[in-house]
DNA sequence: TGTATCGGATACATTCCTGTATCGGATACA
DNA sequence: TGTATCCGATACAGGAATGTATCCGATACA
């Protein structure tokens, strides 16, 4: 605990590569086989290192892994600003054009190819420890706060400009979002992983865009 | 393995008593510290047993939290049914019928009291194993998929009885809906976990029921 | 290039958990 | 009530991971 702080304090080069390894590691082999069975040791192995080397960089497993949080939150928000930017970039006029633009932010948010499955597996992983022990509760919420609340700014500067307003709230209409984007996910890594391939692709968040878009009146049953 | 085999054949009263002890103590446990983290010895203590009585009666952890999940899966299926019996009982006539009936549902679906945390907790970690294991994910699979199936049926029901169609098929709309209510749940605990006693409430269900429902026409920005 | 400091490696003691083999008491049935 | 069977308890051996104390080599700086 001493060594941990002591390092906090300590910013040597050398220092921030061995801790960017190690997280690096991290990530893999927590994706891998989950945060709780991974031993410290099978991270250092990952990385290179010895336990020796872990151990005057963080102090526990648990704060090794609210680290990689932390970095990968940071991340995740610097390239939704960036394609912020892109998005502001284009000429949105049409609904299409709003549906585009939300699915590149919703992307962002959200990352894809090889890096998808890892970040599903350890975001669940970091929710179930917050649903546990308070102190992770507060931090996951501060972090998904600020995620929310940017998306939230992003798709009212896109109603803006459309010239639209949505029937629902946006803060509830950006939680439908996300809590759709994740369900989604989590499912696609499931018929995957069951060798399922013939699982029909997921029609959630469009349908939810078309609901919160442009949404006819409920007929009568034909 | 031989002796969990034998247990599986062999079903004398006694057994089963203790089994139920063992699976009843394995949910508390699994929701309080997380199915990882807990040792088999910390289960059978907590069931008034010694570890003798668990391997006579599982093989390993891992089997013993699979049963527990068929278990109350299989507890769920009931009350949905049983539920469905209640609504079919009452006159569906309006939209406000509609909605009271479909929280229902949902609230028979997902349970609710002291048990919706340990539900939450421990179907999240499911989840978790699911999307590693492929055996573990075709058996989440199939029992989501009885879930899915049923209430969607429901849905039709209650819709044919009202003279309404949705907007969207109804399994999407399944999709939305039970994914909508997990995230809403898992905010909820989070909420409460963090000490957060000013959170809003979650108005995420009722928004998609409305989105589902009785959607108005996307008005221009004010 | 010499040197002091920093940081990763090594070794060790400890703790906890697992799985199995065996024992003895409870239970069901005549 | 007697008895055979079943099933949970006990004891033991082995393994694995943890945290710490110490050491030594690399690195940065004069």
């Amino acid at each position: 605990m001493t060594t941990a702080e002591h390092a906090a304090a300590v910013r040597s080069p050398r220092r921030e590569r061995t801790r960017e390894r190690l997280l690096d590691a991290a990530l893999d082999v927590f994706a891998e086989v989950g945060m709780q069975a991974t031993s410290i040791e099978a991270v250092c192995e990952a990385a290179g290192f010895t336990r020796g080397a872990f151990y005057s960089n963080f102090a526990s497993k648990e704060e090794l892994f609210l680290a990689l949080m932390q970095r990968d939150a940071e991340r995740q928000l610097g390239t939704l600003e960036e394609v912020v930017e892109t998005i502001d970039a284009d000429s949105l006029t049409t609904p299409e054009g709003f549906r585009a633009a939300l699915g590149t932010v919703m992307s962002a948010v959200r990352p894809d190819g090889g890096a998808r499955r890892q970040w599903c597996l350890v975001a669940a992983e970091f929710e179930l420890l917050a649903l546990r022990e308070p102190d992770v509760a507060t931090l996951y919420l501060t972090e998904h706060r600020r995620i929310r609340a940017e998306v939230g700014a992003v798709l009212d500067r896109i109603l803006a400009s459309l010239g639209l307003r949505l029937v629902i709230d946006t803060p509830t209409a950006v939680d439908l979002l996300l809590s759709a984007e994740d369900a989604a996910s989590r499912a696609a890594l499931l018929d995957d992983r069951s060798g399922d391939r013939a699982a029909p692709p997921d029609r959630r968040l469009e349908a939810l865009v078309d609901l919160l878009l442009a949404p006819p009146e409920p007929r009568p049953a034909t």
